[in-house]
RNA sequence: CGGGGUGUAGCGCAGCCCGGUAGCGCGCCUGCUUUGGGAGCAGGAUGUCGUAGGUUCGAAUCCUAUCACCCCGACCA
């Protein structure tokens, strides 16, 4: 390709909306044009590493054994209707009219339409397995678009899905399109990690997500270096630190603590270590009486000083988990009697249900506050002090250095992005579908199903945010827009050199590799800039000056100075350094 | 959706307080010089100042409304 025949725009200053570094590289690499609020044009250089992206996924999909068609963006309503999506998913789903009043949906996702495609086409047992997908375009309304093509509106979105006679299979079905997203995501050049995951409102109960490790990214993952757990921190299970209870040493005692409502605060005024000292969190529950009457219940939920809550984990307490909030300050004064900062479990106005994380439960002569402003209890012991808690429950994130739930270790964390998801379904969609088959025993029993996603558009951004530097983008060889890029200096007004560039792009041309050949004549300076932002991983400099004595000069967007090869050999010399 | 902020040339910004000729840098066009890390000199083009009302002799500037975008909180590939 010549750089003349193509498209090249560049910007030396990011426009100021971009928010984070893949978004500003990728609209000064001319990748994306923002055209709304996360709503983005794919430019000529971020379409190329888009469709490098969607043809490696489609030949693992392929070799998988899963079979490519296209389902529409614009979905009617019914169809949404029966699953009860079109009422539970909120304002995220675009919901437009046609000119007949009659309502459709942009899809934000394809089970109600792939589900319709499996009750009319699958009728027997002997179908099966089956495994559609598609690349299709998606939409979901989100509160807040940002991070650029990350988290946009619109977005690509490879999905497959999964149908199977019975659990069996489809656990089969799961563990292949595992198998295909680590071979993916491989080739796609990226380090990643598959992690065990929350399966949130789509419900089914096996999940993994694939995470491309980037300290930009929105997700806390936990893994264990000496095993293989792996586990998102919303999911990751959190062990108790304390093997046992040990017996109480000191005596209960209220001390004075003014203007300390906070752990650290507590801890710093009394010398001790924040893990002696445990937090109160008061939540409510909305519900209604035998009489339909709306009532709400207070809980108090106890961490560790230096813990934190996770809200999903509290989710699945029993009696929290039909939703819960925090507690207003005028609920939290009716049951404790006392502003929070000095809250505790001990002397309350109105007893609550007392749920004690795992750690908390094995605690002994810890220090909670005392629902008393500006006073402490230290030295509270379980069974002396107060009753056993009502419920004890893994409340909080884990943190790096906890035991790993497999007891093979110690938990480290690192961030990651989401950029595929695999999902058990069973028959979430096919029972309310009644997409039915036929068994062996010629009987009709519903098909179970998997969903396999990846972000294809997010994925371009977290490429870029786990592989950059100051200059710009550091793409792996597979989804770079250009593999090569030839920068001849004086090609305009250098016959030597313009002879010289068009025969090695000629060369690696014949050879079937993606190179690009500046032809616009532009000064070194401007070429090197311009290349090493958008990030193409190899190029070749060919100069007068290195021409005299016959040498081309090859560089790595990673290499920190150039190498010089014989103008004959660089084309081979580069094919080398390209990874297949 | 709630709270905060910004809309001025393709991009980044100043001007707004205190109303009176719309500016700077980059980019773009022309010419000459230059050519191994974002060139120099000279000349040039580009704006309904987000939109609509209002106040005023006069509005980018003050007032009102509206739209868009961005930032901070609850979700997802």
């Amino acid at each position: 390709m010549y750089l003349s025949n193509f498209f090249l725009s560049t910007l030396r200053e990011a426009p100021s909306d971009a928010d984070v570094v893949s978004q500003k590289l990728m609209l000064r690499a001319g990748m994306i044009k923002k055209l709304a609020a996360g709503i983005y044009t794919y430019m000529p250089m971020g379409l190329r590493t888009i469709r490098k992206i969607e043809a490696i996924i489609r030949e693992e999909m392929n070799a998988a054994g899963a079979v490519e068609l296209l389902m529409p963006v614009i979905q009617p309503a019914e169809l949404w209707q029966e699953t009860g999506r079109w009422q539970k998913y909120g304002p995220e789903l675009m919901r437009v009219k046609d000119r007949h009043e009659r309502d459709f949906i942009v899809q934000p996702t394809s089970e109600e339409a792939v589900t319709d495609i499996a009750r009319l086409e699958i009728k027997s047992y002997r179908q099966l397995p089956l495994n559609l997908y598609h690349i299709q375009t998606k939409f979901r309304d989100e509160r807040r678009p940002r991070f650029g093509v990350m988290r946009g509106r619109e977005f690509t979105m490879k999905d497959a899905y999964s149908f199977d006679k019975d659990e069996a299979g489809a656990q089969v079905s799961y563990d292949k399109m595992y198998a295909a997203y680590q071979k993916i995501f491989t080739r796609l050049g990226l380090t990643f990690r598959a992690v065990a995951a929350d399966t949130g409102a789509i419900g089914g109960s096996r999940s993994h997500e694939f995470q491309v490790i980037a300290d930009t990214g929105e997700d806390a993952i936990a893994y264990c270096p000496t095993s293989d757990y792996a586990a998102n921190v919303e999911l990751a299970e959190g062990m108790p630190l304390l093997a046992s209870r040990a017996a109480p040493q000191a005596a209960f005692t209220k001390m004075p603590t003014p203007n300390k409502p906070r752990c650290e605060d507590v801890a710093a005024l009394m010398g001790f270590g924040l893990e002696r000292t445990v937090k109160s969190i008061v939540l409510a529950t909305d519900g209604e009486d035998e009489h339909g009457k709306p009532v709400s219940t207070v809980w108090l939920l106890l961490i560790r000083g230096d813990h934190e809550l996770n809200e999903v984990k509290a989710g699945k307490v029993p009696g929290l988990n039909k939703g819960f909030r925090f507690a207003t300050e005028a609920e939290i004064l009716a049951h404790f009697n006392c502003k929070p900062g000095y809250l505790g479990p001990i002397n309350m106005k109105i007893p609550v249900k007392v749920i004690a994380d795992r750690t908390v439960a094995r605690m002994s002569d810890f220090t909670t506050g005392a629902n008393e402003a500006d006073f402490h209890f230290v030295n509270v012991n379980w069974g002396r002090d107060l009753p056993e808690p009502d419920l004890v429950a893994d409340l909080r994130n884990v943190v790096a250095g906890d035991p790993s739930p497999d007891g093979k270790g110690v938990l480290a964390l690192q961030r990651g992005i989401e950029v595929g998801h695999v999902f058990y379904l069973g028959t979430v969609y096919s029972a309310p579908m009644k997409a039915t088959f036929l068994g062996e025993d010629g009987k009709p029993q519903p098909l179970e199903m998997g969903c396999y996603g990846i972000g294809v558009t997010r994925l371009v951004g977290a490429a870029i945010e786990q592989n950059h530097d100051d200059k710009g983008i550091l793409w792996p060889d597979a989804i770079a827009p250009f593999t090569v890029v030839i920068c001849p200096l004086g090609y305009d007004r250098n016959a030597a050199v313009k002879e010289a560039a068009d025969k090695v792009h000629a060369e690696l041309v014949a050879a079937g590799v993606d190179v690009v050949l500046d032809d616009r004549g532009e000064r070194p300076g401007v070429m090197f800039a311009d290349w090493e932002l958008v990030g193409v991983p190899h190029r070749i400099t060919i100069g007068d000056r290195g021409l005299k004595e016959g040498k081309a000069e090859y560089q790595h967007r990673r290499d920190a100075a150039a190498t010089p090869v014989a103008v004959g050999e660089i084309a081979a010399f580069v094919r080398g350094r390209i990874k297949a």
